[in-house]
Formats: structure tokens, sequence, C-alpha cells
DNA sequence: TGTAATTTTCAGAAAATTTTGAAAGTAAAA
DNA sequence: TTTTACTTTCAAAATTTTCTGAAAATTACA
């Protein structure tokens, strides 16, 4: 394998990898290819190489900033914007764990609170209050847990993990 | 809100909730069904309180099964399946976490892998190189820490999440 | 064995999501 | 101010995913 098919199939596997993750393919194949990038590219760049678009290209790279995975660059005595990827890891689970985490646990935590509301009119043996009242156990814990990565550092939560795992 | 309120919303959050998940909506709205009943139902009894087609049903309670998220019943003297839901969550969890960690982690290692056999052509320089080092890095930390995860229980993880945390 | 109940399969229909392309919008430079 | 380079928007088209319905397969019972 070249180099160049290397670049090619990451592109591709984090497009899919992505997919699977809510980020949408040419989402990630646009944060794969400015991870690997030497230098920050110009959406024309993006596009060409990534054979999209225009429209596709903007409207990707304005939600991969909206994540926080890319940022805008601005070169001098250049007009146009430049486009450059978060590439810490740490720093990019962060960020997709914030916004999966309001996008799915926060409305789930909503309904689950306003169907306890309901909880009085239940039968002790009612399957449904079991459940409910263990789901909303869960989703707390991990949004608590996810808050508290959120706000660690890399070598904190790994430490943990490790401390976990021996 | 009255209770059987409380039930469908539940039901359709589940689904909205599984659609995020890699798990499709109707696989997640038969989930929650069967999460909240009290006995174990009929494919005929799921395909009308989810007013869906007995296709959808069938296909949708097989791959439940797949994942372990669902048994079938056989109750004496009854010719039909019937069919009931994991209840824990914490077994839950783990079954979803071996599923995404089959379909969505592995191929990454994969691809990771075959790269670097590439890595020789790298100048030390390239940000390719040095992008995919940390990727597999946190690929591999992930993997082994879902093992882990995958073996424990729950008791195990809520203690080393609750020290984790203070 | 034949019949009826139940389950499975799968091609095409329907629905949801993503992408394009062209037009409109902005703003720096001339 | 006009031109030019670039960015944004969005309706319609393309693609992908999911669902249906009807036919085929399986199984249990008579």
């Amino acid at each position: 394998m070249e180099l160049d098919e290397g670049k090619q199939k990451f592109i591709q596997s984090w497009g899919t990898l992505g997919s699977d993750w809510g980020i949408n393919r040419t989402m990630a194949q646009i944060h794969a290819l400015l991870l690997i990038a030497p230098e920050s590219l110009s959406a024309m760049e993006v596009k060409e190489k990534l054979n999209i678009s225009m429209g596709n290209t903007n409207m990707n790279l304005r939600a991969l900033i909206d994540w926080g995975l890319v940022y805008k660059k601005l070169k001098p005595g250049e007009r146009k914007e430049f486009f450059e990827a978060e590439k810490d890891m740490w720093e990019i689970v962060k960020k997709i764990v914030i916004q999966r985490k309001k996008k799915e646990l926060a409305p789930m935590i909503k309904v689950l609170d306003e169907i306890t509301a309901v909880q009085g009119k239940c039968e002790e043996s009612d399957e449904f209050c079991k459940v409910v009242k263990d789901i909303k156990l869960f989703s707390n814990k991990a949004d608590s847990i996810l808050d508290t990565l959120i706000k660690a550092d890399s070598n904190w939560f790994m430490r943990s993990f490790i401390n976990m795992i021996k």
C-alpha cells in the first residue's frame, strides 16, 4: 500500500465510523482530511480533494465548527478562509461527548422526569415503574460520569482507567 | 399525564434514542414495549401495539434476539412464540457495547493496522503518521477498557466510577 | 398425510437523510 | 461604485435506510 492509498483509506474509514456516530459521512470525511493535512485548507481545497459540492462542503464545515472539531483560520494577506482540525484526540472525544450528551442523553432524562411525575399512579408491581426507575438511575449516573469526563484531562482519565482495570 | 400516555411517551423516546445509537427506531420501540410489558408478548401482540407490519416486527425481533436484548420464550400449550426483554440495565448496556464494539471499533482498528504497515514510508514530520499513531493509541485503549467493562459486573463498575469521580 | 397457524423472506414502496447546483448574499479590492 | 472572489442558503434530486405486503417456508396438530 502506498502512502496516498493509506490516506484515502483513512478518510473513508473515518467517514464510516462517523456515520455510526451521528456525524454524517461527509462531515467525518472532512474532519479526517483536515486531521491529516499538514496545513490548513481552504473550502475549495476540501471540496476538490473530496469531490463534493461547494454547498455540502460549506454546510459540513460549519457543522464541524459548531461541534468545536474544526477551527477557522485567517491567513494574513489571503482573502479566503482556511480550516484546521482539532488534533488532540482527547479533545476530539470530549467535544463529541458534549454534543451527543446534549442531543441524546438530555432529552431522554427530560422525558424520564416527565414520566416520573406520573409515577404516583403506579402500582408497586407495575413493570413500567420499575423500568423507568432503573433507567433514570442509570441515565443520571451516566450524566454525571460524562460531566466528570468532560471536565477531566486526558492524563487523569487514563490514570483512572488504568487503576480501574488492574 | 395518564399512565398510558407515559408509556407511549417512553416507547417513543426509547425509539429516538435507539436511532441515535445505531439501533433502528422500530427495533428500539419493540425493545421498549417489551421492557415495560409485565408479561412476555407474542409477535402479533407487538405488531398490533406498535401498528407495524408483521415483516417489520419479525425482522426486528430477530435483530433484538441477535443482540441478546430479547429472549424467545415458549409457553407450554401455546403454539406461538413469546418474547421477553432483558431488563437488567447493566446487561442491556453491556450487550449494546458488545455489538457496537464489533461493528465500529473493530473495523477501525483493523484499518489502522493496515495503514500502520505503510508507516515505514512516513517522514517523521508527516501529519498523517502522527494522527494515525494517536488514534491507534486511543482506539486500543478504548478497546481494552470496553473489554474490561464487558467482563465487569454492575457494582464493580459503579464502585470504580464513584472512586474516579470523587 | 393434509390443513391451518405461525414465522420468515424479500422485492418494491415509502420515508428519511444527504447532496447538489444554482441563485443570493457579502465583503475586499480596484 | 463596480467588479470580483468567496461564502451561504435552500429547493429539488439522489441516495440510503426502513417498512410493507404478499408469497414462501416451517411447524404443530388432526
